[in-house]
RNA sequence: GCCUGGGUAGCUUAGCGGUAAAGCGCGUCCUUGGUAAGGACGAGACCCCGGAUUCAAAUUCCGGCCUAGGCUCCA
């Protein structure tokens, strides 16, 4: 066959096919759809994946271009600034040695060994940075036989285990040299380092090389970079605002809460954050009510024995996960989950499949081990209370239970304002039952999704050891996912502990398990809820509702009945009484995020008003208490998420 | 759990071998105010906990605890 002749014909996005000789490039094919865009391509997509634009099609393939108006440039670009750092990187620590750099979805990262680093150098490297940058040097692809190749990293274990694996199968093997540096690296990247408009050095940490922990620890620098200076200040300034809704910072202010030194992962909640806490409490309680479930309560001391059944014991005891220890010759642990328990009292008595489903809902706490590493502020605990609610079902109630229970969270987390990501865990390698029953658990699980219309992403292998689950995730202000809310079909339990029901036939059946959080932890909701608002607390919630503010002492007495009076009515009303000007009053409501202060004087006082501000408006409104109060109602039942006395 | 930082007043931070600082907050007093910081004075610190070095340690070294960011884990 003659290779000159051959053709081959590739695939364009809009659907439309070119024929192309054989050994063609990305960027040929560019350059034969138009000289502009052949100037213009940075990179190319075959088949969905991202390549050099020195990348041969082949026949068949769906091609894209890449050019600097692509979203995917963005990556070519990222890439190539985690080499620009390794460049300046080897010039102010020639030891220094490269392993892996790639892109990820806010910039890029490279790990490194060989040289010792912490925050103060990456000053230095980002200046050193800026100097390639502005050098302008020509970014080109280099080919070098494998033997070179090897020798080249003859003192670089890691770039020779890449050569061995990822690169085993090419001779010569690709490289990127801008400058003095040459990386081995399959590409793509950007023509030349002056491209890059915006880089910045974010982060210094550790990681270990592969991602294992028994390999060595390298040095992980995280950086970013932008097609310009101004994109760059913007993405910085949005992590600062991020950083500024922290729950742990706001949480401190706002004295909602603590996790001192003396219990590692355990929240103390202060008096306002236990207020918001009973808030949530009674919402959920309210909810679980209206799903006909049954509260109960459970110890968190037992016997370990407790959790042997069910699997509990194997699944966190080996694992550590468990607090468990011997006492008077018998293990005992603190309870890990509630399940057990509560698959205890469904079992106290016979039940008829007339009382199916039974449901029981606990604000149960429970206390797991995480790794010290682990632990965060609210939202990774070891002690942690969930609202949590076991349903047992026939099989034929089982799909109804659920829809049930995805109707409800889908209310809930729009109440908050918050959007619900679904995902579908499936079967792991700590599973227990066999593969038949997990296989109907999870049809049940996707069918309930599907049947509701549902967008779901579904994450094999990560599931319960018991049964899959539907994870019901929200975003908090930093960009990271937290799994909240939880529903899950057990089949295992109820077989594991001999759980039944008497059905019609008067035969003994056995029901399904269905466990379900709404919230997941009231701990981790309220981490996600101090960042999702901020600290602006919708009025129902906020741990200070309105504080009157009288002008001077003259007017304390008025200040206070009308604080009386909204307190009378359940209202969380404070009077600042203290000696300090309006403006001084003024400012302090503001920092302290309440929805509404009522500025009352002597004016006020004669003509038997409040002067209503919030947090949101510059613009006060003199009205009369009742009308305030009314408003203030309706604001409260609806659980509306801002003050809108004003916007009427 | 691992790696690298960090732990100083209620909070945020400065100081980094020689008697412990500032701003905010708190208290008292002056000021009696009109819609986002009036003024003065004052109280408040076993400088995370042990140990070591030193005439002398918040400061240097070792160990521990906690914490931040990662990594690894993860209902």
């Amino acid at each position: 066959m003659s290779r000159q002749e051959t053709t081959v014909t590739v695939e364009l996005p809009d659907g439309s096919t070119l024929d192309v000789p054989s050994g063609t490039t990305v960027e040929g094919v560019a350059y034969e759809i138009g000289p502009g865009l052949g100037d213009d391509t940075v990179a190319g997509i075959l088949d969905g994946d991202l390549v050099a634009k020195e990348a041969e099609v082949y026949d068949g393939a769906a091609v894209e271009i890449v050019t600097p108006s692509a979203d995917e440039y963005l990556e070519v670009l990222r890439h190539s600034a985690a080499h620009v750092f390794a460049q300046a990187l080897q010039r102010l620590h020639p030891d220094a040695k490269l392993t892996i750099g790639p892109w990820t979805d806010e910039g890029f990262y490279y790990d490194v060994t060989g040289v010792d680093l912490d925050e103060d150098d990456l000053e230095a490297i980002e200046e050193a940075a800026h100097e390639i940058i502005e050098e302008d040097l020509p970014i080109e692809q280099t080919k070098l036989d494998r033997d070179e190749a090897v020798e080249r990293y003859d003192d670089n274990p890691f770039k020779r285990e890449i050569l061995e694996t990822e690169a085993a199968g090419s001779d010569p093997v690709s490289f990127y040299e801008q400058g003095e540096f040459s990386d081995l690296c399959q590409g793509p990247h950007v023509d030349s380092t002056g491209e890059i408009g915006g880089f910045a050095l974010l982060e210094i940490s550790a990681s270990y090389w592969r991602g294992d922990e028994d390999n060595e620890t390298l040095t992980r620098v995280y950086g970013t970079a932008f097609r310009t200076e101004e994109e760059l200040e913007e993405f910085l300034e949005r992590r600062r605002k991020a950083a500024e809704r922290d729950h742990r910072k706001i949480g401190r202010e706002m004295d909602l809460f603590s996790v001192p030194d003396h219990s590692p992962g355990c929240a103390h909640y202060h008096p306002d954050g236990m207020t918001m806490r009973r808030e949530l409490e009674e919402y959920i309680r309210a909810k679980n009510d209206e799903l006909g479930y049954d509260e109960v309560w459970t110890p968190e001391l037992n016997k370990a024995g407790l959790w042997k059944p069910t699997g509990h014991y194997d699944a966190f005891k080996e694992e550590g996960e468990m607090f468990a220890w011997d006492q008077d010759d018998t293990e005992y642990g603190l309870k890990p989950m509630n399940c057990a328990n509560h698959a205890y009292i469904y079992g106290d008595e016979t039940r008829s499949y007339r009382d199916l489903p039974v449901r029981f809902s606990e604000f149960g706490t429970v206390y797991r081990n995480e790794q010290s590493g682990e632990l965060s502020g609210l939202l990774r605990v070891r002690g942690l209370t969930q609202d949590d609610g076991h349903a047992f079902v026939r099989p034929d109630q089982l799909e109804a239970e659920i829809v049930n229970t995805l109707t409800v969270i889908e209310d809930i987390y729009s109440q908050f304002g918050l959007e619900v990501l679904y995902k579908l865990e499936t079967e792991g390698d700590n599973a227990v039952g066999s593969d038949e029953i997990w296989e109907q658990a999870t049809d049940a699980l996707r069918t309930a999704l599907e049947s509701q219309g549902l967008d779901y992403d579904v994450e094999d292998g990560e599931a319960a050891f018991y049964g899959p689950k539907i994870g019901l995730d929200a975003r908090d202000a930093i960009g990271r996912e937290w799994t909240i809310g939880t529903v899950q079909v057990d089949f295992n339990i109820p077989e594991r502990l001999d759980l039944t029901y008497v059905g019609e036939d008067n035969e003994e059946h056995r029901p399904v398990m269905i466990h379900r959080a709404l919230l997941g932890s009231f701990e981790r909701f309220m981490g996600v809820a101090v960042e999702h608002f901020a600290g602006r607390f919708p009025l129902w919630l906020a741990p200070e509702q309105v504080r009157v503010l009288p002008l001077n002492e003259d007017v304390f007495d008025y200040a206070h009945e009308i604080a009386d009076d909204l307190e009378a009515d359940g209202f969380r009303v404070s009077v600042a009484t203290g000696d300090d000007t309006l403006q001084r009053k003024i400012r302090a409501g503001h920092d302290d995020n309440l929805p509404y202060m009522l500025i009352v004087g002597p004016d006020e006082r004669d003509a038997g008003t409040v002067s209503v501000r919030d947090r949101n408006e510059d613009e006060a409104r003199d009205v009369g208490p009742d009308e305030f109060r009314a408003h203030l109602r309706g604001e409260r039942a609806e659980k509306r998420l801002e003050p809108d006395f004003l916007a009427e």
